[in-house]
DNA sequence: AGCTAAAATGTGTATATACTTATATTAGAG
DNA sequence: CTCTAATATAAGTATATACACATTTTAGCT
């Protein structure tokens, strides 16, 4: 890959390429364009799509800390602790001082539940639209592919 | 899919199910992840890789508008507004008033070009790496299904 | 017990992001 | 030519995000 940038004019052409080739990029763009989709299937419900996970992610984890959620999102500590205490406000969940006063202790409330509950439903539908759309096998491969980029990038990089 | 999603206890695997399977999340999260790999990469540049994507734009485009511009990244105008107002701070390029003088005109510096120049091999380094840990072929598909993917999500939807 | 290192979180700051609303400018109907 | 509608952008506001640094609390060594 010995190229050799110079000119200017080159950089219509290489511009193209590293549009088309960027994985950060395409990842991102693509992210964003998803991310509305799934706010708006979730309005009904007064969440967007972030807040589903993180609530999701604490239902399934019941009464852990910042710290321990924050590892399996892949998320800064202090962006998971930002994004709950706005879920806090809304009173979705409680964030309370654990037996080691170090430790946040993080709960849904009954409101969480229930407003999940409500969620649930509007989140498959989309789901089962790019399953349509996609189809059930790329849709599978490109999950997986995710998942496996995350976890190499988690551990090795 | 008839589902009764009532007792708590039934979140735990609800939420590990949502984990795995929502498109949005699992994007989001590896964008997340890889977005600090670039940005890390760039820094020799002093660049994050969503400015490096849209320093690149530019220079394709060069001398157009801020709408021009959003379409292809699937940006709204007033996100790419304001991130281009960082680059102009920082001297990388220029937005200008056009003929029109409704539509901004912008335009990459002298310095804008030599920092691309600069950071295009450090960008490369990080596209390498991904090739060699998942393989030409899987990355293949993954570019391609982001692609599609956001084809779709911007017009059907 | 007392001091120091480790652990968990919060805060300051900067960027990325979108939606809604406001503002300015042009184009088009009459 | 004038008023109105369309176009392009900016500004206000809220969320999402990470990094560096500060703070608090615990654990472990001596």
């Amino acid at each position: 890959m010995e190229h050799v940038y110079s000119p200017k004019e080159n950089f219509k052409e290489i511009s193209r390429k590293t549009g088309k080739a960027c994985v950060c990029f395409n990842l991102r763009k693509t992210a964003r364009l998803l991310s509305q989709i799934y706010d708006q299937a979730l309005k009904p419900a007064e969440l967007k799509g972030t807040q589903f996970s993180l609530l999701m992610a604490v239902a399934g984890q019941d009464n852990t800390s910042i710290g321990k959620l924050a590892q399996p999102l892949g998320m800064d500590r202090s962006t998971l602790s930002r994004n709950a205490k706005i879920l806090e406000k809304k009173g979705l969940l409680t964030i309370e001082e654990g037996e080691d006063r170090r430790r946040q202790s993080i709960k849904l409330t009954e409101k969480g539940t229930s407003v999940l509950r409500r969620a649930l439903p509007l989140w498959e539908g989309v789901q089962e639209s790019l399953a349509r759309e996609m189809g059930e096998e790329r849709l599978k491969t490109l999950l997986k592919d995710l998942q496996s980029l995350s976890q190499w990038l988690k551990s090795d990089f």
